[in-house]
DNA sequence: GACACCTCAGACGGATTGTCTTAGGATCCG
DNA sequence: CGGATCCTAAGACAATCCGTCTGAGGTGTC
């Protein structure tokens, strides 16, 4: 799961989330979730952005159905990473500890979720 | 020290850097900063570069020279707080936690920056 | 006056982005 | 068969963005 070096505009971002919310689609089912009074352009336009997301391999395409099953090749986790090195890599010189650090003094977080990043860290010092 | 909802393009953040690093700057410093042998046009970009950071107020002006005297109006740690934001937003819902924990869980961090986490941790808790 | 440096306004070409149109193939059903 | 419906594929389109570049004009200094 290396760390996906890609740039995506919204509009990609938003046709991912169904993929990665309910698995595979048509690009019929994906139009309905995203423009829900579907018109004949809704349809093309996903259909183009879903041809950019195959073309940046983001996407890959089932052709043996009649109509073409889309599923995501790059996980949420792996899309997160890339993101958070890019951060890095314009503002802090690639490293992402500046960025982890500002992130935890920003973040409000519950005492569960401080929990779980306690045993992250614990965890992460045993490898 | 809100977070600060920005988008800036690459040349944009090249700009901001010699700010960051060495205060406010005249475009000719700046310049000279970014394009080791500059040329006329190398100027004319650069001063482009920071009318557009201006009008995103990024950037302030002071006039009172006669060569202008640029400095940053956004800090370092404010953008990369917009810039998670902006990951959070596309990725997660808004919530920066899942933006975390993938940090967390993705980052090697030496025993130094796991110590100083944890105190961050604990700093959070109490306030 | 000549020169050097500055600001300001805007043109530019190329790329990107989201939308939309059209043509044509396959399938289903009367 | 013939028509309706769904699909793919290819590309046009306007708007915007992005980095670069040009030119006109102001100001200061020797």
């Amino acid at each position: 799961m290396a760390a996906w070096r890609v740039r995506l505009t919204d509009a990609e971002f938003a046709v991912l989330e169904p993929l990665w919310r309910s698995g595979p689609q048509t690009i019929r089912q994906l139009t309905a979730a995203l423009y829900p009074q579907q018109s004949v352009s809704d349809y093309a336009t996903v259909q183009k952005l879903l041809e950019r997301l195959e073309a940046k391999r983001c996407v890959r395409r089932d052709r043996s159905q009649p109509a073409h099953v889309f599923r995501a090749t790059i996980e949420r986790d792996a899309l997160i990473d890339g993101q958070l090195q890019e951060i890095a890599d314009r503002l802090c010189d690639g490293s992402l500890v500046p960025v982890l650090n500002q992130l935890v003094r920003r973040t409000r977080l519950s005492a569960q979720d401080r929990e779980r990043l306690r045993k992250l860290l614990d965890e992460g010092g045993k490898q």
